[in-house]
DNA sequence: CGACCTCCTTGGTCAATGACCAATAGCTGG
DNA sequence: CCAGCTATTGGTCATTGACCAAGGAGGTCG
């Protein structure tokens, strides 16, 4: 052990997976999630680009690694006894390490991390869901089903809102559609942290 | 009118953009949505490249028009009176929608299309669930919820599992991650119906 | 009938990206 | 001090979406 690895600044020693994790991850916050390319990589740690991809084997395998790097932010202290509690707290949890790096959630959609930092949460979920669930069945489904909300709903949070919101509006105001131009307001107000709430709440039963 | 432009085999007429989508949907069902090229869409139209891009401006405008042609298939006849059955049986068509084309549901996920036919259903749905809720902001959630809910498990659903899920039995296998051993095959378990059934009763309060 | 004008189509070109292969530098251990 | 693995580099490739200028087809209007 004759080097540090976890150099924050300039690794002007040997390459780990880890820094070139760390880069694209900062690259991420900064750039947002298309930013985030081999080259791009490279160029922020001062290298060429083979020996970004000869660290992670492949451009998903960094997608799926920064995912677990994300969810990795999350901490399992002081979590509530009652089950549906902890259970609420953890998502609250989840969706705040996705909110904390830009295209969090668009990220961590779009891979398939069978990781540490991911597999751990997922246990202690469905751990948690067990508890108060029928069958180990109902709660692995309860467990999808808070994701796929969570995440649908954070990915929209996240989304460049401007271009899409006022397509939309002009696309409802051409047409026929009473019930949206009546609640127009209502799907753009953005009080992602009520929907948040109201959806789990819903989800556990 | 001298010209039909609906020609279901060659088309030596002009061309339109229906009969581009057209192609792209036949493609996506035979090779997957990331075979879905601009360049593979003209071969199969026996036209330049450069023809499509015209008449679509851009490649994901072309995946907006696929998105809306996915949920064009529905229809509307012989829906519940029932509020709650009428939200119900309409996401049931959805989900039939998203799943009679092979990676339908990612085709919607990743598109936001302000097109007629999904207006036209969000605006069905909306209108449903305005009944069934206090507020038309919870209703308006409840339309988010659901979408989220059933595109993510349709997504998962038409996923190709092989690979993924014996990866995902491997990493479950080497760490301690005693809930997850105990329910993985639940949660491997194919019984999507199921799924969605349960989980679109829970959103609906 | 012919000039024109618009719509459609094509050829050619470009930058970006992920992936691969062969070759070299660098450290390490025998 | 040399063999061998590790890390890094240079070079190349196919694919993809996008753009620009130019040509053809078809109808319209003088």
């Amino acid at each position: 052990m004759t080097k540090k690895q976890t150099a924050p600044t300039a690794a002007r020693t040997r390459l780990t997976p880890a820094a070139v994790v760390d880069a694209a991850m900062r690259l991420l916050d900064e750039k947002g999630l298309e930013a985030v390319t081999t080259r791009a990589v490279a160029d922020r740690l001062g290298v060429r680009m083979n020996t970004v991809l000869w660290h992670i084997k492949s451009k998903n395998r960094l997608l799926e690694l920064m995912a677990d790097a994300v969810v990795g932010t999350i901490g399992y202290d002081g979590l509530p006894a009652l089950p549906r509690d902890r259970a609420r707290e953890l998502m609250r949890r989840y969706r705040k390490a996705l909110l904390a790096h830009r295209d969090g959630a668009a990220l961590v959609t779009g891979t398939f991390a069978a990781e540490p930092h991911t597999l751990r949460f997922a246990d202690t979920l469905l751990e948690t869901l067990t508890e108060g669930e029928s069958t180990a069945a109902n709660a692995a489904w309860t467990l999808y089903a808070l994701a796929y909300f969570t995440l649908g709903l954070t990915q929209e949070e996240q989304a460049a809102p401007e271009a899409d919101l006022t397509r939309f509006r002009a696309a409802v105001a051409t047409g026929p559609y009473p019930a949206l131009r009546a609640a127009v307001d209502a799907l753009a107000e953005g009080s992602f942290d009520e929907r948040f709430e109201d959806g789990v709440d819903r989800i556990l039963s």
